[in-house]
DNA sequence: TTTAAATACGGAGACACTCTCCGTTTATCA
DNA sequence: TGATAAACGGAGAGTGTCTCCGTATTTAAA
């Protein structure tokens, strides 16, 4: 699957980034406002252009909702190599697992939104979800070669556990029990841990 | 909370009871075949009966989802007090967490929808949620005051936990995957267990 | 500049879904 | 058997998604 960008013959044109910038902000207001299910004819009316041209900029809801929470993604994916570089292993994965609590939480009533970039709900494989990958995978990694956690275990689940129970515990107690849901989980990787028997 | 049945002044009309079932049958497959979005309205016309009916008989689409998996959801509950009677308290809670991994795992493609009987995300405090709640409490008091794990956690967070990564990991991979999240989640509530320093 | 080509725009409209309302039908029981 | 409570069904109002294509704007070449 090679990157085949259709060369870019001529500058983009203004207006189009313009629209652009509208829409996802308008988008982010109305998610927020509205939840997840806000309607996109509605966001692109808020935002004085017509259905087509949302449509045109972001083909699915997936896509917008990734457009707009893309520079927050960012920040938490750039957090796990300064976290890498600062901590030993272990606690640098525990600490990025509570930023990814305090990523989730921060979004109350995004959360089922927020699912596509952690879950294979949303249909593209999306860019977000795969730099958030990296990011867990090299935490874990580490923690792994240094012989602290086990090997076995795909770090992407860790964070479908903790976007489980982020989701749907409601109120500001979801994100303390996601918080204790860190450390279960760091415990029961740990080398050490007691065997399941 | 009191149950307030308004009394039956007469036995149940039968063509109700036979519309009842035709739509939960239909409403099984449908949602087997199309996921948790299909139209009630398409339900309805293949059961053979009046949206009218399909709405008056489950006011909502949590409503239906959940009629339909009662069944299920109750003998998972009943295997809990079987486990109980029969399992040491750490293995009969890591036995039922497995169970819960099936279960989630059988209706794949269904776990959107199933969401709603382990997450906030109904509107109604639904019957089933209730018992399913008693279900891992139980377990998990038991445990507690054998000393074996911590009791500091709400038992439904971890199914939060396990619904999450059963959830959106897809193929048979996530059933593995949630399995083994298990045993991590066990590891970690043991009292044993390496503290998170 | 002017102008042609490329690009983007907008919103009407086709289609789908949800849910309600109410006239009609059917089952129950006296 | 007849009265009536209970249930039925489906038309239709309201809302949303997404596409299509004629029109408008921008870019860059002349």
């Amino acid at each position: 699957m090679v990157d085949e960008k259709p060369v870019p013959s001529r500058k983009p044109r203004v207006d189009a980034q313009r629209n652009r910038v509208l829409l996802l902000e308008t988008a982010k207001a109305a998610f927020a406002d509205k939840g997840p299910g806000a309607s996109l004819d509605e966001i692109a009316r808020t935002a004085g252009v017509g259905a087509g041209t949302l449509y045109r900029h972001f083909p699915t809801r997936d896509a917008l909702i990734e457009a707009v929470y893309r520079n927050e993604t960012e920040q938490l994916v750039a957090a796990a190599t300064q976290l890498a570089e600062t901590h030993a292993p272990v606690g640098a994965l525990r600490e990025w697992l509570l930023l990814f609590v305090d990523y989730m939480a921060a979004k109350r009533g995004m959360q089922e939104a927020l699912n596509s970039l952690v879950g294979g709900t949303s249909e593209l494989y999306s860019a977000s979800t795969e730099q958030m990958k990296r990011a867990i995978a090299q935490l874990l990694d580490r923690a792994a070669e240094s012989g602290d956690i086990r090997s076995d275990l795909d770090g992407f689940d860790l964070l479908r556990a903790l976007a489980g129970v982020a989701n749907l515990g409601a109120g500001p107690d979801g994100m303390q029990a996601a918080r204790r849901m860190v450390d279960i989980l760091v415990a029961g990787m740990r080398t050490s841990a007691p065997s399941p028997e």
